[in-house]
DNA sequence: CTTGGCACTCGCGACTGCCGAGTGCCAAGA
DNA sequence: TCTTGGCACTCGGCAGTCGCGAGTGCCAAG
């Protein structure tokens, strides 16, 4: 079939472009691939990728790049994702198994995966939004200032420091603190926001002298656990990893450096975590954000169970072997997700 | 004198080189400056100045460029640290006034640091071992599953997983939350950690039931506050900044990306905390690290008081403008300390 | 000690010519 | 209809050359 070998050249086109990072042509392609074709051939093939916009030439007289939309067919058609080996599998799971809580988990998979890769991870810490309070404090640490320390059940911590206008007796604050951990305790996030609120008004109805307070308690209680910026938090690894890419500092590195540190911008990247054990990639322009053109975004959703309760992946340059990088960021999306089914 | 006129002349290639990132000639400099010599003098000044190591010429026809001994001369004798305006110190406290918590305070400042001197900010989380224990929590996750948390009087909370053999009752827990509270709430570290050890003997001698569980938190209490893992925790901000130097990108960007990776690294090249408002200044090979020979760290202690806590500081090129860069991790750290005071 | 003059150095950018990898096209063969 | 070898052509990159100009060191005079 005319046809299929023409797809064996893109697939060798794009194995060997991520391989030696130069053009590749015509000559070399036949002789690092069986093709079992002439030059002569493989040119007239490349020209009709080039028309229908698979690869392309940086300038005439030199080898023919994949594209983006080259580099789509190949993940979409081309390649399968390769599964790790038994060695490999074995060293994620040690690597990940020695974490000590949720934090340890999220910077462990990032230099677990960046090492992996050799790119930059990102991972998300799991969101709030699905899981439920496990337990409520409220701990005077002055006269007037509380902290308030909330345990969800994925077994992240949030806290909160209180300022109130006027101090609280210690049987006031058992009593608010008894109050608070009734309205939430084993809710889920939006019952207990809505549980707070009563309470609140429950408070002022009743003209307790404490109702000031309590307001204000709930009101950081609500802001803690309904706060995007908790939704908002990523952990970023293999920054170094960045140095690989020396050349092409100015089209890929400094705006991947810049979008680091806007974790905002990172979360657009990373985009709708994807469900099971699919992987997405977003090659170059497919991307949300223009600067990162020449670079590809790897990512899968992960949680315990079947949840997804976030997202975790790599950034990179569009030119990288998608086959192994894709089979590493399942991987550890998968066992981190046992992880959390654990817990 | 003519040995003022040489540590002029001194200051002002430092102060030009600076300015300009080239390396700077006699004439530039009399036009630039108001020497009242002529070219001529200059350059027999330079010779000098050469002589003794304080500039150097990175080739026979080029201007002169400071060495890392003429940096030192300029930071020690030839400059003041120029205090910030009231503008940019009110733009400090309300920016960190926000802070809702300990690691917020941290966050804030590590990208305060990286905004105002338009550097890589690095800064320690404050070191557990002086501050005591504020409030300790056993939380039961599952069955055999306890979360272990701790309140700091930082502010700090640390957590941890312990893992039993056996489940416990809600007495026992309740008892044993109890026992540990008596043991270590109120204390510091270096206490509760033999209060600890006394509470496992004394369960042991005893022959309790839960002697094995007590064991277990005990030692993962201990673990958790006298974990040098806490120590070694910095943030780090503003890698984009880096991007600013995309020359020199082998000398000073590579071996940095790869530091900022390296949380031990980053300890090591802060250095020990000095305390008061002296602000160290470690200029190129002065510093441990033989990679970033072309990298300059500027930093100083804070914590609540007089106390020193932990460190913060930039790390850039030894060719950045020390003053303002000295100014602004000076006053950081001030409200930094001072925010830990109101805590 | 300062200064103007002067010869000297040498990095850098502009320019040139050449090499070779790679291409497209074509005509002949399967 | 597809494949293949041949061939002329293109053009980026490299090495070599050259002149400019910034900058220097030295010297003799002020």
């Amino acid at each position: 079939m005319v046809e299929d070998r023409r797809l064996d050249v893109l697939r060798a086109i794009v194995e060997d472009y991520v391989a030696t990072e130069e053009p590749v042509g015509s000559k070399a392609l036949v002789e690092r691939h069986r093709l079992g074709v002439s030059p002569a051939t493989v040119r007239n093939d490349m020209a009709v990728l080039e028309e229908e916009g698979y690869i392309a030439q940086p300038h005439t007289s030199a080898g023919r790049v994949p594209t983006d939309k080259g580099y789509r067919l190949f993940v979409d058609r081309l390649t399968t994702v390769k599964p790790m080996s038994a060695a490999e599998k074995r060293a994620i799971a040690t690597f990940l198994d020695g974490a000590m809580d949720l934090d340890d988990v999220v910077h462990r998979s990032v230099r677990l995966l960046a090492q992996l890769t050799r790119q930059v991870a990102v991972v998300q810490y799991p969101v709030l939004s699905r899981s439920t309070i496990r337990h409520v404090d409220l701990i005077a640490l002055s006269e007037i200032r509380l902290l308030l320390v909330i345990i969800l059940s994925t077994g992240r911590v949030e806290q909160r420091l209180v300022e109130m206008q006027v101090g609280l007796t210690e049987e006031q604050l058992a009593d608010l603190r008894h109050r608070i951990g009734r309205a939430t305790i084993g809710q889920s996030i939006a019952d207990s926001a809505s549980n707070l609120q009563s309470l609140v008004d429950a408070a002022a109805a009743s003209e307790r002298a404490d109702a000031q307070v309590t307001t204000e308690v709930a009101a950081a209680m609500v802001e803690a656990i309904s706060d995007h910026r908790s939704d908002e938090r990523v952990a970023v690894g293999g920054a170094a990893n960045l140095a690989r890419f020396g050349d092409s500092f100015d089209t890929a590195v400094r705006p991947l450096l810049e979008a680091l540190e806007e974790h905002v911008v990172l979360l657009r990247l990373l985009g709708e975590a994807t469900t099971g054990g699919a992987v997405t990639v977003r090659i170059g322009h497919e991307g949300p954000v223009e600067e990162l053109a020449s670079t590809s975004v790897v990512a899968t959703g992960y949680g315990p169970g079947d949840q997804t309760l976030a997202t975790l992946g790599i950034v990179g340059p569009t030119r990288m072997d998608y086959p192994t990088t894709m089979a590493a960021v399942r991987a550890v999306a998968r066992y981190v997700s046992r992880i959390l089914d654990e817990a």
